[in-house]
DNA sequence: TAAAAAAATGTTATATTATAACGTAACAAC
DNA sequence: GTTGTTACGTTATAATATAACATTTTTTTA
């Protein structure tokens, strides 16, 4: 089982994800000859602030403040698609949003725990789960091509609070 | 295992889905207290043509013609979150759509199988799905409180049809 | 290295989905 | 029959996303 779900819900080293992320990403684009231009670039250290899941007009708003430029949705959008394709991040349908893939190149379950109180997302592949929906459809007769499986909850930090809060 | 993919794959007397699809929400109502107004009936009997989630903007095109009247959205909005609100009907997040629920007043899992190519969509609550899920989220600490799981992919008729159209 | 081709980005306009804010009508309860 | 509640009407606008076309940058290759 991949997970992120320490880092994501813990205090960490946040700068430390961002590299190891674009890192990462440099290397998958020169894998899959294709080029991690400076905005692509940018929305992705944009995206990989915190592991909450960002909206695109933030992104845009975010670029634009850091390039000192003022940029249009499309050219926002189009970096999206770019990262979406090389797998580098996911869309977040339940909240039109985006977010860093923890672990690109692998195949993996986007299988997701979004806190609804703080926003941190985790991410999750985990074998057994993709066994018991291969099975489903299986027994359905329907071919599987992708999933979206979104879990809102409470993560560890934001669960004691509200305990707490409740006292 | 509850599910309605047989008769959302194949083919049947869609008129007896929307009949009984109404006659439980009226009872379901009854028992929350609440009432199937005139527009949240026409709301629901649109969303019931057929097994395929429909756009808001659809549906207020639908009910306008049916109904003669000129609508505005948020007409139809506050009907589909009355409707949600009872349990009658899902949002599908990745495609900005909304189904009718073949099964209300049963706990079950929120998960679709959606055809890529036609269409159709079908609901499968299935305890094992659940319990994979619920120890998923208990080793991470995540306090699970709704989950969206939408599967892609081609259903039964759709997977023959492209077979055939490689030949 | 200059011209051609391809890839990426800029720009303008607009489509699509959803909600805020406020007014009115219908209905139930007292 | 007035009051309170619920539902609906209306106008305007917010939030998300894309179409269409122009320009720039990069790559290829003659």
């Amino acid at each position: 089982m991949l997970s992120n779900h320490r880092l994501t819900f813990y205090p960490h080293d946040q700068e430390r994800c961002l590299d190891a992320a674009i890192v990462n990403a440099k290397k998958i684009c020169a894998q899959k000859n294709t080029k991690l231009s400076t905005m692509r670039e940018s929305v992705l250290v944009l995206i990989w602030q915190g592991h909450k899941p960002k909206g695109a007009y933030d992104i845009l708003d975010g670029v634009a403040k850091t390039t000192g430029k003022s940029i249009a949705p499309p050219t926002i959008y189009r970096a999206l698609d770019f990262l979406l394709d090389m797998g580098l991040i996911h869309r977040i349908a339940s909240l039109n949003a985006y977010i860093g893939c923890p672990f690109p190149s692998n195949e993996h379950s986007n299988l997701f725990m979004i806190c609804e109180h703080c926003g941190s997302t985790a991410e999750i592949a985990d074998t057994g789960l993709n066994n018991t929906l291969s099975s489903i459809c299986v027994s359905a007769d329907f071919t599987l091509k992708t999933q979206y499986i979104e879990l809102k909850g409470l993560c560890p930090k934001c669960q004691s609070e509200s305990a707490n809060s409740e006292q």
